[in-house]
DNA sequence: ATATTTTAAGATAATCATTCTTTATAACCA
DNA sequence: TGGTTATAAAGAATGATTATCTTAAAATAT
């Protein structure tokens, strides 16, 4: 079900798309939300994604099979899943949101400044940081998110 | 000069603002970039911000003793100011973005996601973490971010 | 000091990702 | 199979940020 594990090259091997979702489609029955062509296509990409697709990237991903689909189910269907907790949204105020459906939970990024990739770098947890906080500050913590920005291997070759 | 250390309450006490609105101002001598009367308010907000201020909240306190101030100058100034490395962006997709002009390096926030106010938590950092990425997937670390999200004790009380 | 050059300020228009609104369509259930 | 109602589609609206253009004011030279 799962093949999550470590590699070698410090980037995390992803879950099998088809556990995720199915668990989105699951939650989405339980929650009585319909089940659409339109959302099917949007939350398999979200599920397969190992490059943190943007909004418009799953669009040119769903226009093939779906040529009607509009931008703004596209932007619906994301909303709801990053509602109910199936996706993680990394928001950017100069680029386009990136949403990672395969690991839904908070964890490190990796982010070319150049060619603007996304990796999820297999590092430790920040979760002990996470505890510490919660206990000095009294805050109750909900999420996280730890970025790391960097000039990928292939940027620095080619500049 | 500095009165950084560390204080009982989980959070980290501020530089010396005049100290860091000095090194600013430094700063932009060294490029020649001029020192005007708005960017000198626009920098000492910044440098004495402990709260991370947004271009809004900088514009509303430059006003009383600039009237004629425009939205696009502070936006100008703050960019330059970020360009230089002298305050940090945080970037936010669904609100303003949010500045700290008093440790611009990379560090910790705690951010409530009910009042929105930001504080600068005092834990241990995630150097180490950076280095060990670095060396793992041949990336360039050239900067990070690490955000906490939660509720802040007096939100806590209000719900 | 004054004139000249250049950079910055101010005002407003443009941009662009995202959300909203309205109408048409198609899931789901009896 | 038909009725109910959530969802899809299309395009307008929003709002933070940036760009443009003109005026003002620093810096520099005379």
């Amino acid at each position: 079900m799962l093949k999550k594990s470590h590699s070698k090259k410090g980037v995390m091997e992803h879950f099998d798309p088809k556990y995720r979702s199915e668990a989105m489609i699951k939650r989405f029955k339980e929650l009585n939300f319909r089940i659409t062509p339109q959302r099917l296509a949007i939350l398999k990409i979200l599920a397969e994604s190992n490059g943190h697709p943007s909004v418009e990237d799953i669009f040119n991903q769903v226009k093939p099979s779906f040529p009607t689909t509009s931008l703004a189910t596209i932007y619906k269907t994301v909303h709801l899943l990053k509602e109910i907790g199936e996706i993680v949204e990394l928001d950017f105020s100069e680029e386009s949101n990136r949403y990672d459906g395969n690991r839904p939970y908070p964890h490190p990024h990796l982010i070319c400044t150049k060619c603007k990739t996304i990796i999820d770098p297999d590092v430790v947890t920040v979760d002990d940081l996470s505890k510490e906080l919660a206990k000095k500050t009294g805050y109750k913590i909900l999420n996280h998110r730890l970025d790391f920005f960097g000039i990928c291997p292939r940027c620095q070759h080619d500049s």
